[in-house]
DNA sequence: CTATCAACATACTAAGTAGATAGGTAAAAG
DNA sequence: CTTTTACCTATCTACTTAGTATGTTGATAG
């Protein structure tokens, strides 16, 4: 499986801190109530995000975690890079990878990078803003106003 | 990992086959010492490919496998799938999964479904011949006959 | 008919990953 | 000084990965 529950329940928690913040802090407790996610679990993901400056904590009473930047300036790539630690679609392809020493004969190694970058623009071209619950629009979801270059497909959008 | 040796090995098992076959059979031993794969391990991957209908083996001496098809024919995500089972890039759109509870919920699973789309579309677009090596042409890749929609972006060629 | 070759089958193993849970410590606020 | 919440470390079970080992079955060559 190229993302884990680790990867997505970190794209969870940041949507769920965008939708719920009035711009202070959001306890994990309420993230993993509202989730459904386990609170332990979940304290082992928030690290990452911490570590990745896509998140900041601060403890004790009325503490808890807001996003580093506006949802509109985060993309899933960076989140799910930051859980799953790569979105390399082969081992091969993982930065600090060992170098193949069939690389040079390799026959598919740019098939498995195409489909790397393929991966890789379209999640860097959807945002936190994109996958967000707005009320003040029932035509469902709107694009961000950073958008990348997908190729002109945005098959996510319905 | 979404593909993993398994699979990678698959597709360069069909390689192999495709470019060292007079349309007789070749055996695996064969194919083992070319690709430096373990022979033992070949031998598991390869019910996979003939339970998918992409291979067919004969016992004994001049015996061996060969593909059932022309490569033009025979895509990558054809082999992938048999190989892995798969390639869905998270559990939940793996057919047979079962059905999550969030689904109604979740403000994801649209963009995963688009991923999976994504890299299902490329790697039917790229066959086995794509990614032969072909002595009547040293401009290197050569296009399958049978040319799918990738969206217009054939990234894998360079 | 029998030796050989190669597909086919089953069992095993060592290492790693997935998906958590348990039990704490540290800091901040009231 | 108690509550709250982040933060840290260890442990656990089940499963997957990437193989190896040891055969059996079936076809062919001699």
């Amino acid at each position: 499986m190229l993302i884990s529950t680790k990867g997505r329940y970190a794209v969870r928690i940041m949507i769920d801190l965008a939708e719920n913040s009035d711009g202070g802090y959001v306890a994990m407790k309420n993230v993993a109530d509202r989730q459904g996610i386990s609170l332990k679990y979940i304290e082992r993901i928030v690290p990452l995000l911490t570590k990745a400056g896509l998140i900041e904590g601060v403890h004790g009473k009325g503490g808890g975690y807001r996003l580093c930047r506006e949802p509109q300036y985060i993309s899933v790539a960076e989140i799910v890079t930051a859980a799953e630690g790569s979105i390399a679609p082969v081992a091969c392809l993982v930065s600090g990878a060992k170098p193949c020493e069939r690389k040079n004969v390799c026959r598919t190694v740019k098939m498995w990078q195409g489909a790397y970058e393929l991966l890789e623009n379209y999640f860097k071209g959807i945002t936190i803003y994109d996958l967000m619950l707005k009320e003040d629009s029932d035509k469902g979801y709107i694009k961000s106003e950073i958008k990348k270059d997908t190729g002109g497909l945005n098959v996510w959008q319905l």
